[in-house]
DNA sequence: ATTTTGAGGTGATTTGCATCATCATAGATA
DNA sequence: TATCTATGATGATGCAAATCACCTCAAAAT
């Protein structure tokens, strides 16, 4: 468990704030300021990003990469909660809602992040309302969307879930029927609260009845319609 | 199904607005603006606030009553994404993240509340920071709390959950070891995400294990520390 | 070169809990 | 009054999926 192999870049200023997405809604003053507050950092596979129970001192940025949020329950068993790609944030409500971060991240593959000061969001948020109002929104997609996993782990059962699985990469991670997932079977099955034995069985099922093409990490859907139609089902 | 027995009091204007919780943050004037944006209604038992995918247009704040908040699945089977008391918002997520309600609402108890329209929500959010970043807080905690009954759901196995339920109404609803809940074992079934036969089943083990005195709708807590095992231990 | 580690994969076994069936009671409805 | 519906409760049965044990293979570490 490496954790302390990432290199902290200590770029500050406004040259560090995207111009993108919700930053759009600043003005040159506010990013200055934003940007005294704001850490660039890089971070590799399996990096630890923040760690539940940590104080959320700080809301992460993701520039580009691609991390995991999730949180560990008894023994060694993880469920993950939701995947950060370039653009989104990471550990927004902990700083918001708590003291200390209620979740792990840890970075899936090489990332780049901006970490924000929980008191610099704040002022901003307190002083710019067309960011407050944007930052509401992603917030609360967020609830949604943890709410909608919430419905569908314990309303579905395995092939069901592994359908959204599959939906959601070719869907709204990588807008194709044909992807290379980055994850392990194992962090895969953490993504629907199943177990990686579990998991494969129902992708070998699914490979067999020719409802997707399995190589290695590599997936094609072969029928969107069946996987649909599963979702549906549960 | 009773939907629409509901007694809809327009009363509106700054005197509606309470004098508590965030709505201290508010002025007079924003007050008054936001009283005309809000109406008062009554709500009986099993009572619709709102309907998954009606458009969200309003939050709901209750007065005082009790509503649970949930997503009906395939076939019959619902799961309560989580109980609203009074002082307690409803519909945030939706409100702010959605065009549409992505849960329902219905009363548990006869309950009072305040439709607020988004409109008038999202001005004061513009312009008033503390308000603002007060209702981060909230919106913030509602996801840390779904969250945790994400991973308590696949994570934790029946005895656990109702131990979890037990806590919930002892610590955090009733501050009670002794109290009365106001729902069906149906509902509460729905709470932790089982079967109406599968919880009482459970609940008469804590029973007979001296875990729990149980009466009709009336539990008291014999062994809080027992039952903080249970919970701990999944 | 050789050992270790982590990942993917498979079969056998166990089990938690959903499901189904049934019953009792009480309040609501006709 | 009789009938219907919601609720609480219990037992029997089946099955999905966790668990356990084990294997292969490749890459990393020694």
């Amino acid at each position: 468990m490496s954790t302390k192999n990432y290199r902290e870049l200590v770029t500050k200023g406004a040259g560090v704030i995207p111009d993108r997405g919700i930053f759009n809604y600043l003005d040159g003053d506010e990013k200055i300021e934003l940007g005294k507050n704001v850490t660039y950092m890089k971070f590799s596979r399996h990096d630890i990003l923040f760690n539940q129970r940590m104080p959320s001192d700080h809301a992460v940025y993701l520039i580009n990469g691609l991390v995991k949020v999730y949180k560990g329950g008894r023994g060694d068993r993880l469920i993950c909660i939701s995947l950060t790609g370039p653009g989104q944030f990471a550990g927004l409500s902990s700083v918001f809602g708590s003291v200390e971060y209620k979740f792990s991240a840890s970075a899936i593959e090489d990332s780049e992040a901006l970490m924000i000061r929980r008191e610099a969001l704040e002022a901003i948020l307190k002083n710019n309302g067309r960011f407050a109002l944007e930052l509401f929104r992603i917030i609360s997609q967020e609830g949604l969307q943890v709410s909608e996993k919430l419905v569908n782990f314990s309303m579905k059962q395995l092939p069901g879930r592994v359908a959204d699985l599959l939906q959601y990469f070719s869907g709204e991670v990588f807008q194709s029927e044909d992807f290379t997932v980055p994850l392990t079977r194992q962090e895969l099955a953490e993504l629907i609260g199943t177990t990686k034995e579990s998991l494969i069985r129902t992708l070998n099922e699914f490979k067999h009845d020719r409802i997707i093409e399995l190589d290695g990490k590599r997936i094609k859907l072969l029928s969107p319609e069946l996987i649909t139609m599963l979702s549906n089902l549960g």
